[in-house]
DNA sequence: AATATTGTTGATCGAATACTCAAAAATGAT
DNA sequence: ATCATTTTTGAGTATTCGATCAACAATATT
């Protein structure tokens, strides 16, 4: 009864989050989003609210998609532990690797707008409180299968793991050299000993 | 044999500082500096060459201060390990008092600017290898006072306790509870045993 | 084919952006 | 007091910002 889309919207989100995660939300403009989206403004502003809206939605993308990825990755893997700690070498090469991909899309929206937007803040740390968990309970895996000192404390020992990879991602701004970002890690993953 | 400017360059430096710490680079425009400095945009201009060049000796202010804060604080600690457990410690409560302080300027910038300004990310890199370098030579000497396990690796251990600072930082920016920063201080200090 | 409904287009809106400039004001030297 | 020099002022530049609009195009239903 009606004209029909021209457009994924799948694939709209995927090209607008690329943009956000590699230029920042403010530095973000609406020209660039309506270029690499290849919507004009008025398309844009018919299928999303806002500038802001899209972000939202940009961010639920990337969350949403790399818990399925690491989720994906961990069940692959031949044991809980050392699932986890393939993930965290794959960031230690991704921290010296340079481009856009050396830091996170949520990591990166923590310091540059969470702090002043509420709404924001709490989709982002609604997806970083998924990472988390998926982590915890790849921990309590690894205390079920005897992996894991089952006295160690797993709620800490997860906050612990995610601030250190967070930690990472800052790293990945710096332009590290591998040999450091290597160091770190072996130093983080040291605590599942 | 000229008219004397009305102000005084360091409390600029100050202001501008607190203006780009609390808001980003890119949300701080020259019309927020001006008016948080005093200053008119000419004034401004007339004494910095651009944005740009306000922020890089922001950086510097902010770097070099808080260097030079630590570095006190460590010197009057009755040992170097629990000067440095101390700091970690005002960190995590950092992160959970809210407000700007909640933050890092020197990490906010490494993951709003850095990468896409090499001047930026010189400088600012810079200065966090500034505050590495002294919690290396804090180890160094706590392990010259037997203090640490002198067959720590103390450049890894340094490395790892800058990132770890850096995630608290983030933590920061994600309002976190108490009890969540003291675990995760907890955990990351426990490499210092 | 006619109609209702929605998507697309691209010019355009007022506001904000980084930055500039001519005029006025304030000093030290003569 | 006059002059040379620099600062301050605040209106001004062109450009870009997020967002809107009317005109037009394309579809499903009738």
């Amino acid at each position: 009864m009606a004209r029909p889309a021209e457009f994924d919207r799948h694939i709209v989100l995927q090209k607008a989050m690329q943009a956000f995660w590699e230029k920042g939300y403010n530095a973000t403009s609406i020209a660039v989003l309506s270029e690499t989206t290849q919507l004009n403004p008025g398309s844009l502003y018919n299928t999303f609210q806002s500038k802001e809206a899209i972000f939202l939605e940009a961010i639920d993308h990337y969350g949403e998609t790399g818990v399925r990825q690491m989720a994906a990755f961990l069940s692959s893997s031949q044991s809980a532990l050392s699932g986890l700690r393939q993930l965290f070498h794959q960031w230690a090469l991704d921290a010296h690797k340079g481009g856009p991909e050396c830091t996170c899309f949520l990591v990166n929206t923590v310091l540059e707008v969470s702090r002043h937007h509420p709404a924001v803040r709490e989709n982002v740390n609604k997806h970083l409180a998924a990472v988390e968990t998926l982590i915890r309970e790849t921990l309590q895996l690894a205390q079920a299968q005897g992996e894991l000192d089952a006295n160690k404390d797993v709620d800490a020992l997860a906050s612990f793991l995610i601030c250190n990879i967070w930690g990472l991602r800052v790293l990945g701004g710096t332009l590290p050299s591998h040999k450091k970002a290597m160091a770190i890690v072996s130093q983080t993953l040291s605590v599942l000993d």
